[in-house]
DNA sequence: GACAACATTTGCCAAATGGCAAAAACTGAA
DNA sequence: TTCAGTTTTTGCCATTTGGCAAATGTTGTC
């Protein structure tokens, strides 16, 4: 629990009592590597917190290939917001890459939060911002770069990641195949 | 101003009194094309509506070419989020394509819609979680697709924005240089 | 250790894209 | 209309990447 409370903590102040109400909603869950946190055709009803083990949020483009959007490592939170907001089907699979450790959260549970928390709509628009700008600055770039950039791009920002993702997944995140990204690394050594 | 309180009402219940705070609030002003909202290296201080014409977020990459995160066009809410967030200098320009009415906001105005409008925070935290949907949403597919699929798909979500951008700016969005794009166009015809 | 299941590397060739420079088309102002 | 400046198209060739299939390497289980 430690994990999550320090990373509110970042986006604003909360008393002993908010974090113990907090602790109190949140429950511990547990996923097997290839396990699924969420399916494309469901409707997303719980948030997670990763407090161990890496996510990747995953669908099949028009040609039946499997892309992976992007990874998700310790210490932030997972959800298929599209699906969560608007209580809509899924189009996108959130899956364990690595065995898993998870808080999780339902939306009635945070509802309670926001209403009971005076700065917790605050914090949520904070942790939200935080990812838009994280994701539009990772992914965006990589469009203008060649496969061989992106793939050093990976390592010079995620260089944890990278040993604990399987090689086909880590070349569908980049756009590339396992083919190409694999003589990627051959030249780069 | 009507297009700006139309927009807000979707995302959640404004009365008469609040309508006209908003609107008290709003700053209208005119960029003509290749004009600057704001500039890398300085600080973010202001958010704008797009009333009319399209803005353009872009960068340089470290090759020094020019790269275009992504257009905005009219109904939508243009700010450098990073640095107006974290008051930090602004990596990117937010450039006018077209000649522009933008609706814009302070940091400081904002906060007193924030403190005065009890739905406010919930409104903006329900545009930024949409803006984070759409831009992952769009950007993301992309990597795996192939130029000419990439500039299908831009055709296809944005009929209406092509012809009204020059294709080098279209060409550094989707990730390739303006030659392949125009081979690609003439290849489709 | 042996085996099955899975992951990664490699070879071969075709197709896509980039880099560069010149030509052609378009635009706006005088 | 003309001309200069800008934008778009094209040609040529090198490089990158994809598609497919086979070979090699790895891992966990019995």
């Amino acid at each position: 629990m430690e994990n999550l409370i320090n990373y509110l903590l970042q986006f604003g102040q909360l008393n002993q009592y908010q974090i113990d109400l907090i602790k109190s909603k949140a429950k511990l869950i547990e996923l097997k590597k290839n396990d699924y946190f969420s399916e494309a055709g469901k409707i997303a009803r719980q948030v997670a917190f990763v407090d161990n083990g890496i996510l990747r949020v995953c669908y099949y483009n028009n040609k039946g290939e499997e892309i992976t959007r992007y990874f998700i490592d310790e210490n932030n939170f997972a959800v298929d917001l599209n699906s969560f907001t608007y209580q809509i089907p899924s189009a996108e699979y959130v899956q364990a890459v690595t065995d898993c450790k998870l808080l999780i959260f339902s939306a009635d549970e945070l509802k309670d939060l926001s209403t009971t928390i005076i700065a917790w709509n605050g914090i949520i628009n904070q942790i939200t911002a935080k990812s838009l700008i994280e994701k539009v600055n990772r992914i965006s770039p990589m469009l203008a770069e060649d496969a061989k950039a992106r793939y050093i791009s990976f390592l010079d920002k995620f260089p944890q990641l990278a040993n604990r993702i399987p090689l086909s997944l880590l070349a569908s995140y980049l756009g590339i195949t396992q083919s190409s990204l694999s003589r990627i690394r051959k030249n780069i050594r």
